[in-house]
DNA sequence: AAAACACATTGACAAACATCGAAGTGTATG
DNA sequence: CATACACTTCGATGTTTGTCAATGTGTTTT
C-alpha cells in the first residue's frame, strides 16, 4: 500500500502495543538480549521475535549479534526521528488552536 | 483488556493510520467541519465519523457541535500529552545509550 | 559429534481494525 | 410540514495484527 504518512505509520503502529511498549521501556534501562526480555515478558519466543523486528524496522531498537546472543538497545536516530514526528503532527501553529468554528460551513 | 500502558496505546493507536495523519495534518491550519475533510479525504462519510471519534477519544482533537455542524480542531492538551508520551518512551537516559551488549548473558 | 541454547521463520488462527452501505437522529430550510 | 443536510450508529466484509506451536538455522558446550 502506498501510504502518504509512511514514515510516521511506521513509528506510531511500532509504539501501538502493549508488550512493545513495555519493550522499550525495559531497553530504558540498558541493552538487553533476547532471553532477557522474555523473561520480563508473558509472551513466547516467537512472539518477542516479531515483536523486535517491527521496532527494528521502525528504527527504534538497534540490534547486535554476538554469538548466539542478540543484543537489543534504543536507537538514539530513531529515537530523536520518533519524536520529531510526534512533533510533526502535534506541534500546530498558533492560529490552528484559535479558530472553533471553521470558516467555510456558515455561507 | 487490561493493557500495562493504555494511556500511550491509546495515543500511539489514533495515529497510526493514513487518513487519520492526514486528518491531523489538515487540522493544522484551523478547525474543520465534517464536511470539508470529507472534501479531502477519499473515504466515506460513516469512516470519518469513525475515525474522528478515535482522534477524540485519544485526546488529541476536540469536537464542537453548533448546529448541524461539528467543528474539529487540534486539543493544545492532548497535543501537550502526546509529546510527552512520546518523550516517556523514547528519552532515555544516557546510560541505556552506552552498553552494546547486555550484561547477564555472558556468565 | 551430539546435545543444548538463542533466535528466526513458517503456518494457522482468533481478535481487532478500516471500510462501506444503509438506516437513524437531529437541525436547518424551502 | 416536508425536504435537505451533517453527522452517528449498525451490520457486514475483507484485511491486518498478535499469538502460538512447530520447525529451521546457527552457535556454544559437553
Amino acid at each position: 500500500m502506498a501510504f502518504k504518512h509512511n514514515d510516521g505509520i511506521k513509528v506510531f503502529k511500532a509504539l501501538a502495543d502493549d508488550n512493545r511498549l513495555e519493550i522499550m521501556e525495559i531497553l530504558m534501562s540498558g541493552a538487553k538480549c533476547g532471553c532477557e526480555l522474555l523473561d520480563a515478558l508473558k509472551i513466547g519466543q516467537s512472539t518477542l521475535s516479531h515483536h523486535m523486528r517491527i521496532l527494528c524496522e521502525a528504527g527504534l531498537v538497534d540490534a547486535c549479534k554476538e554469538g548466539k546472543w542478540m543484543h537489543y538497545s534504543l536507537s538514539a536516530e530513531g529515537s530523536a526521528q520518533a519524536r520529531m514526528l510526534m512533533e510533526r503532527y502535534t506541534l500546530a501553529p498558533e492560529k490552528a488552536r484559535c479558530y472553533k468554528k471553521c470558516d467555510s460551513c456558515k455561507k
